[in-house]
DNA sequence: GATATTATTGACAGATCGTTCAAGTATTGA
DNA sequence: TCAATACTTGAACGATCTGTCAATAATATC
């Protein structure tokens, strides 16, 4: 199956344009990014926008979908990955202290944009509340089988202690972009790993 | 020394009209809520508010000092309370349980604003930095008591301990937001709690 | 009571917001 | 070659934004 497209062929990526659109809410926010703005950043005339993207509500959940393939998506193949559930956990440690201070300047699209819309927007928290859970999920996975393996007590709660991680990760995107120099983030994360053992 | 005013005295509280101010701001961010907004909220009309408060950005600069004194003194005045250490950790871990689902419609407005502004507003980001380090050695000075009174191992490392702390407040604000029911907090809270002991 | 000072009120300026209309252009299928 | 279709371009729309001007009202000091 393969519809013909019929009429002018548009003159630029779609895919490239929806990355610029994401970076640029993800560093200033959704309100505070015009339309013009991301015209200019996305190479793309108003008019194609629209027609492309629908409006401007829609370019900013298209963006954020595409942030959770891109940058969500990962990490949690990382905690999926077969063998030690609890080295998984450690590899997701080890992303975020690699990471820290090298994104400071736009902390995580999905952290940011709990904290601007909140529940404001009801299609937007669903989609903000699966991401979530989607995190909280793939860690739980993860630390149950740390747990079934002996890498973790008994007594461990996977469930608790994956909204832990969760949390911390959000909290970690915040505060990151505060902390150019990575060292605030680098800190918490390793006082994590140490509570950990 | 007292400042006699001359002129016609105000007709609003002062007070009370920068405490609407960052209610609004709080459950709004600063973005989304316009001039015309805050003088309904507050209850003061439009030059009384620029007479007053400045501009846009000098009234939310102001709500967010109030927002230090009424939210965030109070969680560092317990950490400086007298006695044991580790007991004043576990009782903002309390609070942090307590309030789980309460504010969840605003998180933390100092969260919010981080998310918001990141370091795009140098202004901003220093009074952010600021309030974010007080909390900071507000942990790390009772995890120091803590540690040298025996109820945290030898190696435990205070400082990293309280970025962690004072990284989890940062998402237990952020995920609070999209958990009415408070569970999720109070799970992270609760897993904290156990990996701290 | 006269004057200076400050607050309130309502209108409004200038810019920007998201969105759409209209005309022109490039491609496909007949 | 011609109609149908889809994209591009540029102008424009109405609404809303932050901030200010000008006039009026209420207070303190002299």
């Amino acid at each position: 199956m393969f519809v013909v497209m019929a009429g002018r062929p548009r003159e630029f990526d779609r895919g490239k344009a929806l990355k610029q659109a994401m970076d640029l809410f993800w560093s200033q926010g959704y309100e505070a990014t015009g339309v013009a703005e991301l015209c200019d950043h996305m190479g793309v005339g108003r008019q194609s926008l629209y027609n492309t993207f629908g409006d401007k509500q829609a370019l900013f959940v298209e963006a954020l979908e595409h942030y959770r393939d891109v940058q969500i998506a990962p990490m949690i193949e990382v905690l999926s990955a077969p063998g030690s559930g609890l080295a998984n956990v450690h590899q997701v440690l080890d992303m975020w202290q690699d990471g820290a201070g090298k994104q400071a300047k736009a902390g995580c699209l999905m952290a940011n944009s709990i904290a601007e819309f909140g529940i404001r927007e009801p299609k937007l928290s669903r989609r903000l509340r699966a991401m979530l859970c989607g995190v909280e999920d793939a860690f739980r996975a993860a630390l149950e089988r740390a747990r079934d393996d002996g890498e973790l007590p008994d007594a461990a709660e996977p469930r608790k202690l994956a909204r832990l991680f969760a949390t911390l990760a959000q909290g970690l995107a915040t505060v990151g972009r505060l902390d150019p120099s990575g060292m605030f983030v680098r800190d918490a994360v390793e006082s994590m790993r140490r509570l950990l053992q």
